[in-house]
RNA sequence: GGCCCGUUGGUCAAGAGGUCAAGACACCGCCCUUUCACGGCGGUAUCGCGAGUUCGAUUCUCGCACGGGUCACCA
């Protein structure tokens, strides 16, 4: 049998963010797709009126825009099974439903709130199973007639065996299955005549044709009373990949909630999308080989669902970073600087600035473009140090030879003619020469005079082309005088 | 509480009935080096507990513990 092309679905709710958890469903659910050359369909589930967010549809089409996720088929750009927006489909459901009734699969239900509130007390208070008792379940055609001619409100419910078993197949849990009698007869069509969401959502991923239902692994318990539906209406059931939790810690989910990150806050803290992307498919899910860093086109080679994780992963931040940090330096310089220079002018509004030189000693240096400002935060201005900073056992030096150094080097610095790194570094290694001592007995009183930092990107040399002559002049003067004290 | 699922280092995790139980991040040490970082080399650290099957279980089975999920006219 030819297998059937592929069809996957990233169904959320547009809710006004764009958490980590639901991105990674996305990423998956992307790479099932273009792994088996199918297609990846974005469908808005937008029928929670109550929860309607202004904005938030852009916000998922950004999203998956700027991590690179592009659907084939979507509310924008339409498609063959549309409208890809759930409440634009709300007119098909009842008729599915009712064709359900008519197969026996489901009932006409007129039990009002009062009643079920009450059904539901009593079975907590008595320790048992919360479900509905079927009052409704086995009404006469009679019945059911009188009550919807009388006008009552009803819904409509699923009809679910009350014995035997349900098993069906996860490719990631494996075969699961359940005891019927603990399958509640849940609503399918609400008073209102509209479907509720586990009913819609059987309904258009079948429409829609999708073969891979990728999902959250909460949807686990549910997906018996999914399959119950696609056998009543003798439809093919689809492949479910379902995935374990991303966390915050042993307990919690990440959330928005509990405060945490959300894309767009990763990315306004300075991470990179691809890096991001790179990361969360490593969450949960685990390449064959040992590599672990891949953009998004390697991933969709490399990515298999036997790889995928049955347990929750918790999101560690201190490897997002140094994933960023291999992203960071893979940047071309061009990139790096046009990314890291809102960063840069955070702490260094200096006019001259060598963004060639400073950038060279920065990318290597950078992790998350956060680091940034607090790298460079001594060119505007010279920090107050502490004459303690002159003191470095390896290199050997201290307050009293650093004075001294530093009155060797005044001179030599005021007669260098032109201000280059070459001349600079030149001039330098003369002096050590000249003094037989260490590189470090010269340069690290250097550095500490005119950064006032004891870390630095860069070496004392390397700042004193980026400070330029008179600058940096002034600071060693400055060094002079502090130890002079 | 019922049902379902899970449990390998601090974190992500590979793994197979017999392995010195991969790799990455983090951490520590060394090298490189004018500091830090980068890069290179090395190190510390893991199979939840108890039975059973077996010549041998971390791997298979069963209990237990712990954690998570789910039990809406929400999605």
């Amino acid at each position: 049998m030819e297998p059937k092309k592929v069809r996957t679905r990233f169904a959320p709710s547009p809710t006004g963010y764009m958490h980590i958890g639901n991105l990674r469903t996305a990423l998956y659910t992307y790479l099932i797709a273009k792994k088996n050359n199918g297609t990846f369909i974005l469908r808005i589930e937008d029928t929670d009126q109550a929860r309607y967010v202004e904005g938030a549809v852009d916000i998922i089409y950004d999203t998956l825009r700027k991590t690179g996720l592009i659907w084939d088929e979507g509310p924008d750009i339409g498609g063959p099974v549309g409208p890809y927006i759930q409440s634009q489909r709300m007119g098909m459901f009842k008729k599915y439903a009712e064709q359900l009734v008519e197969m026996g699969h489901a009932y006409y239900c007129f039990c009002d709130k009062d009643r079920l509130e009450e059904l539901h007390k009593i079975q907590t208070a008595s320790g048992m199973p919360t479900k509905y008792d079927g009052h409704c379940r086995n009404l006469s055609k009679e019945e059911v007639q009188e009550k919807l001619a009388a006008g009552i409100p009803y819904v409509i419910r699923q009809k679910c065996p009350t014995e035997g078993t349900t098993t069906f197949h996860d490719e990631v849990f494996g075969d699961i299955t359940v005891e019927n009698s603990v399958l509640d007869d849940q609503i399918l069509i609400k008073a209102d005549g509209m479907p509720t969401y586990n009913f819609a959502n059987v309904v258009d991923d079948h429409t829609m044709g999708i073969t891979h239902v990728i999902r959250g692994n909460e949807y686990l318990s549910s997906t018996p009373k999914y399959n119950l539906l696609y056998e009543a209406f003798g439809w093919d059931i689809p492949v479910y990949i379902h995935v374990p939790p991303v966390m915050k810690d042993a307990n919690n989910k990440l959330s928005k909630r509990n405060g945490d990150a959300s894309f767009e806050d990763l990315i306004a803290k300075g991470y990179l999308e691809e890096a991001v992307i790179n990361y969360i498919a490593l969450l949960g899910w685990a390449p064959k080989g040992e590599n672990e860093i891949f953009t998004l086109p390697e991933l969709i080679q490399e990515f298999d669902v036997s790889g995928i994780s049955k347990s929750p992963a918790i999101f560690d931040p201190a490897k997002l970073k140094a994933i960023n940090g291999e992203y960071v330096r893979k940047l071309s310089k061009e990139d790096f600087i046009r990314d890291a220079l809102p960063y840069i002018r955070q702490s260094c509004k200096k006019e001259d600035l060598n963004l060639d030189l400073l950038a060279e000693l920065l990318q290597p240096r950078t992790e998350v473009f956060t680091d940034i400002p607090e790298q460079i935060d001594f060119i505007d201005s010279l920090p107050d140090y502490d004459i303690s900073l002159y003191t470095h056992k390896k290199m050997k030096t201290n307050a009293e030879s650093s004075l001294a150094v530093l009155k060797e080097i005044l001179p030599i610095l005021e007669a260098l003619p032109d201000w280059k790194l070459d001349s600079i570094n030149a001039a330098m290694a003369d002096l050590v020469a000249k003094l037989q001592v260490k590189n470090g007995y010269v340069l690290w009183p250097l550095r500490v005079a005119v950064s006032g930092k004891q870390f630095t990107p860069g070496g004392g040399t390397e700042i004193a082309e980026l400070l330029g002559k008179d600058e940096t002049l002034r600071r060693i003067r400055i060094g002079i005088e502090k130890l002079s004290q």
